[in-house]
DNA sequence: CAAATAGTGTCTCTAAGACAATATCAC
DNA sequence: GTGATATTGTCTTAGAGACACTATTTG
């Protein structure tokens, strides 16, 4: 609470030589300028990228991906990390997790969401540092028009995520040319929110294995109640792009038919439809404002 | 996460003379160490406080309450503010709010959970600080052992917090000499964990106010799901304790045939019963571990 | 017309809410 | 016995899941 056991700590002050209200509140400040962590923000960019359709007629695959960065640099050089950066003076966490994503892809995220604190201590060798993590999601609109610049050491991974026993998950990651795995265990799972510890990792940096599978439980937890789907698709969607988005979310397949029924309140119906599909067109439809 | 653009970092190095990767590394920490905030936590501990019964007959009323601290120093002299303390190297921020509520009350809480990390510029006028804010739960056993020096300046004020219009909630905080009254706004509300700004306030130090309130939202959250709900009670107890529990939690009344029903698989019976109350016993049942 | 998706209707089952009825203790 | 809570039973309703059926487009 940024009040910290300063009762004792004016105690004694008094107890001895009586000080002024202003040295006290000087030395409060003072008090906690020598010892203190750095805090960064860790961003889980999400999004959907659809696939090239295997024949006409089919409507296209969809593959949740999170954006990673090559490092350059040690510790970890050439390991795969979550974009991210230091929280400057001024700004809130949630400020420099907005901040630090655009920055990466170019494009404003649709929401930003926290995960957690991860604050381990060894957590980066590279000393004492504070993680507030964040998952954001983008459209594949923003992601395919921001990607130009391919220069760049950001790439987006394909995400698998699955209870391969229980409380044990695997987490895949794969680009074109990169297959990163990794094994983590859930070691508790109080409120919704599920903590998880890395078993093995062939590729990614840091504690961001953790990260990204907190925050593909958080994106699962939220998936069921319709609350982040909606901002990994356009202004106007069909149906059948919003229930699979959901679906892969929750890696479950759904029945439309029940899918509708539950979401009919949530979206406004347009009078656009799609065209040139290679079957019967689709209504678009528009998220409903809050009613 | 807590990496940060080290890539122009090292490339404009590169580009003038050339760093071993040791030097790379040093470089980057020391980039870290300039401008750094305090980070801090507050735990808003809340438990269940049990009224003398009016009469031999009646079960007695429970208050929720929360435990708040009279600051000595300025700023915010004589106002009243969570618990809490800055993070110390080599804990987390969960061990650091587990360890700040410990001495504050001399007992162990029974959960502790993350409800946000308030990290507005100028939230303390001592500095820069970054609070990582919990809740945490105490039994009521626990409070009144741990309860005996009344000459700290700790206090457990009952909590009454209602919408009064939409959007438009009311904190009021009472002890037996204290009355402490908040207007709070919620800004936001995305993903069930909502945002307040403090609209006026009688004696809430920095932006506890907001915090509590933060706090209190997702205690009704989780309440929903009867998962802190037990937190409160000792390790027996009856359904209508557990009941009132809930109750006092969402801010509604529940009809205890269904609440019965809602929970039958969460408990356990056990062979005991209470004794003495005016009226039929009631048998003691405990938390059923996960099946 | 064939293949594929779009969209509707309806059945079942479960869980939540409301309410009625019975049980049991201290005094 | 009275007054309180404890505990069980049952009716109704809303929603989730399963599945069958019809509609419409492109090639």
């Amino acid at each position: 609470m940024s009040d910290t056991k300063d009762k004792s700590h004016s105690d004694s002050a008094v107890n001895n030589v009586p000080m002024s209200d202003e040295e006290i509140y000087l030395s409060d400040y003072r008090k906690k300028e020598y010892d203190k962590p750095s805090v960064a923000t860790d961003i889980a960019a999400f999004t959907i990228l659809s696939e090239d359709a295997q024949c006409y007629r089919r409507n296209p695959e969809v593959k949740l991906s999170v954006l990673l960065i090559k490092r350059g640099n040690h510790p970890f050089k050439d390991h795969w990390a979550l974009p991210g950066g230091f929280l400057e003076r001024g700004e809130t966490v949630e400020q420099c997790a907005f901040r630090e994503i655009c920055e990466e892809t170019g494009a404003h995220p649709s929401s930003i969401m926290p995960i957690g604190t991860f604050s381990e201590p060894g957590r980066d060798p590279r000393g004492w540092i504070v993680s507030c993590a964040f998952a954001s999601v983008l459209t594949e609109e923003k992601v395919k028009v921001a990607g130009g610049d391919d220069a760049s050491d950001a790439r987006w991974f394909e995400v698998r995520f699955s209870e391969e026993e229980k409380g044990i998950f695997r987490l895949v990651l794969s680009s074109n040319e990169d297959t990163i795995e990794c094994v983590l265990r859930r070691t508790a799972c109080s409120f919704g929110k599920p903590e998880f510890e890395t078993v093995s990792n062939t590729g990614i940096a840091f504690d961001h294995a953790k990260i990204i599978a907190t925050a593909l439980a958080v994106l699962k937890f939220e998936a069921d109640k319709m609350d982040v789907v909606f901002d990994f698709l356009p202004e106007r969607f069909t149906l059948a792009e919003l229930q699979k988005v959901q679906e892969t979310l929750l890696g479950k397949a759904l029945l439309s038919a029940n899918f509708r029924r539950k979401i009919a309140d949530l979206v406004t119906e347009t009078d656009e439809y799609t065209e040139g599909v290679g079957h019967r067109p689709a209504r678009l439809f528009r998220r409903r404002e809050l009613g």
